[in-house]
DNA sequence: GCTTGACTTAGAGTTCACTCTAATTAATAT
DNA sequence: ATATTAATTAGAGTGAACTCTAAGTCAAGC
């Protein structure tokens, strides 16, 4: 069990970010008697995931959607999930090559202004 | 010569933003008796190769900079020019293999659903 | 006993990059 | 002559994802 210091410093987003994904419903975490957050090994590996989808540019809405179906009903929703993954999965493959486009648009223009 | 539905065309990029890169002064369009914007194919390019750095995440101040430095000065500017790029193409490389890390982890999420 | 520091909340503010609106002008098509 | 279409402007509005503020509670250390 962890406070929401150091899942802060172990997933590597701020406190206020964490806060603010339950306040928008992302996901919930228990509080102890202080009212405390508790946050378990598995809200730590569920972090590490979002983390992982929004900077791949899946919006928070999206993700949202995701932890709902996950959490509600895994088996029943597993088709939908994995439909939402492989699309994301193909938006990430074909941002990537565009990265790689532009970044060889790039490396050209370093040559070019190295060659003078 | 194009007019900006043209450019915008051709680049797309739509018309709001031509005018607004143009308002924060990432670029200067003449324009002709009729007060409309008119762009050579220098423009074109330019705004090319400014698509390219804005999908791979430079800031838009960042690239003013740039284009100023190209404006002015272009053979004082050179070595400036360069390390600016040079450090955006470290910048690039770093997303490149953050997001192929992000989607192996997708991956394998997805490999688990699959084999359900 | 008092300060320090970690936690809590609701809600306001910020940043980035657009994106749109309203009002206007001017040439073209019917 | 009138309607449509394309352009212009200043400035307001949008959406996403935070990020911060103010006011408060509570336990621990000096």
């Amino acid at each position: 069990m962890f406070n929401i210091t150091e899942v802060s410093n172990k997933v590597g987003l701020s406190k206020h970010t964490l806060r603010y994904y339950e306040k928008i419903e992302l996901l919930v975490i228990p509080k102890d008697a202080k009212g405390h957050r508790t946050y378990k090994d598995t809200d730590l590996s569920a972090l590490i995931f979002i983390k992982c989808l929004t900077k791949t540019g899946m919006p928070l809405d999206q993700i949202k959607e995701l932890s709902k179906l996950a959490l509600k009903n895994p088996e029943k929703n597993t088709e939908r999930i994995l439909s939402i993954l492989e699309l994301h999965r193909t938006k990430i493959l074909s941002d990537l090559s565009e990265s790689k486009q532009s970044l060889k648009m790039i490396e050209s223009k370093i040559e070019l202004a190295n060659s003078l």
